[in-house]
DNA sequence: AAAACTACCTGAGTGC
DNA sequence: TGCACTCAGGTAGTTT
């Protein structure tokens, strides 16, 4: 589900919510998800939350005291409530705030994370060695380029990785490859020069229309106020197998890469 | 070093 | 209905 559209959604839905707030209590309902939550993360009790921003598909509050690390993982939301509203399955975390509304983490197959980071976040075992932000200026042509070189791995594979771009997922890599015109089996290094210029500027531009439309919903997800995103009637070929391509015609392809599921148009992608 | 694969977990959908 | 099976948006960690 979620993806980096689908987190920064989220993150902007929440952050009005929470920024400025203090921290009423954390109630951790079930503290199996990903990593076990930390007793830790009491910490954050009676703090005033300063910040909320981004790092891959890690969203991080910042407080004083520390900064509280959330992820999505693969079924997650995280919305906006009032402790009156009665817990479903699957709300692991609550944050009550002095505002009166409640955070609620909810994670059906708990692949998300909550933790609490003192220090300096981004020096963090999960984030010291990320890859550039896609809407960055450090990911460029020049960047994927050197990353790209030599490499026999499927271009698809090497968009994927954190360590050469964050925030690019399954959805999000067929569609940039499709906008690129690009065979999303072809080694990384045989990518022309010319064509990671327009996978650089494809990637960019799906996940910025993405965010402009909420997100994709293909299943679950849902923002901080339970609404879904907007992105998947846009999709050009993610879970599109045997459907015309929308500039061609030709059926699209559903292959394995990785084993993630990869769509692709074998007449428009080479 | 890089590629290949495993693990974590629940729920929806499919075929019998 | 029910059972068995497949598949799903992520990513750290292990093995080859």
């Amino acid at each position: 589900m979620p993806e980096l559209p689908e987190v920064e959604t989220t993150l902007r839905g929440v952050s009005p919510h929470v920024i400025g707030k203090r921290v009423r209590e954390v109630i951790v309902r079930d503290k199996r998800l990903r990593w076990p939550v930390p007793d830790t993360i009491h910490e954050m009790e009676g703090c005033r939350i300063d910040s909320g921003i981004r790092r891959a598909k890690y969203m991080l509050f910042g407080t004083t005291k520390g900064t509280l690390l959330l992820h999505l993982g693969m079924s997650g939301n995280l919305r906006v409530l009032t402790p009156d509203v009665p817990f479903k399955k699957h709300d692991h975390l609550a944050i009550t705030l002095d505002s009166g509304k409640q955070l609620r983490l909810h994670d059906p197959r708990r692949f998300g994370a909550a933790l609490w980071i003192e220090g300096d976040p981004m020096q963090h075992a999960l984030l010291k060695d990320l890859g550039p932000e896609p809407l960055g200026d450090v990911f460029s042509a020049a960047h994927l380029h050197a990353a790209c070189k030599g490499k026999t791995a499927a271009i698809k594979l090497v968009i994927m990785d954190s360590h050469v771009v964050v925030g690019v997922g399954n959805i999000y890599a067929s569609e940039a490859l499709f906008m690129a015109g690009i065979d999303p089996r072809k080694p990384a290094g045989k990518v022309t020069r010319p064509r990671l210029e327009k996978l650089v500027k494809a990637i960019r531009d799906v996940l910025t229309a993405s965010i402009e439309m909420g997100g994709t919903t293909l299943r679950d997800f849902v923002n901080e106020s339970g609404e879904p995103g907007y992105f998947a009637q846009t999709l050009r070929v993610y879970d599109r197998e045997g459907d015309p391509c929308r500039v061609c015609g030709t059926k699209i392809k559903r292959i394995v890469l990785g084993q993630r599921s990869t769509f692709f148009c074998p007449k428009c992608q080479h």
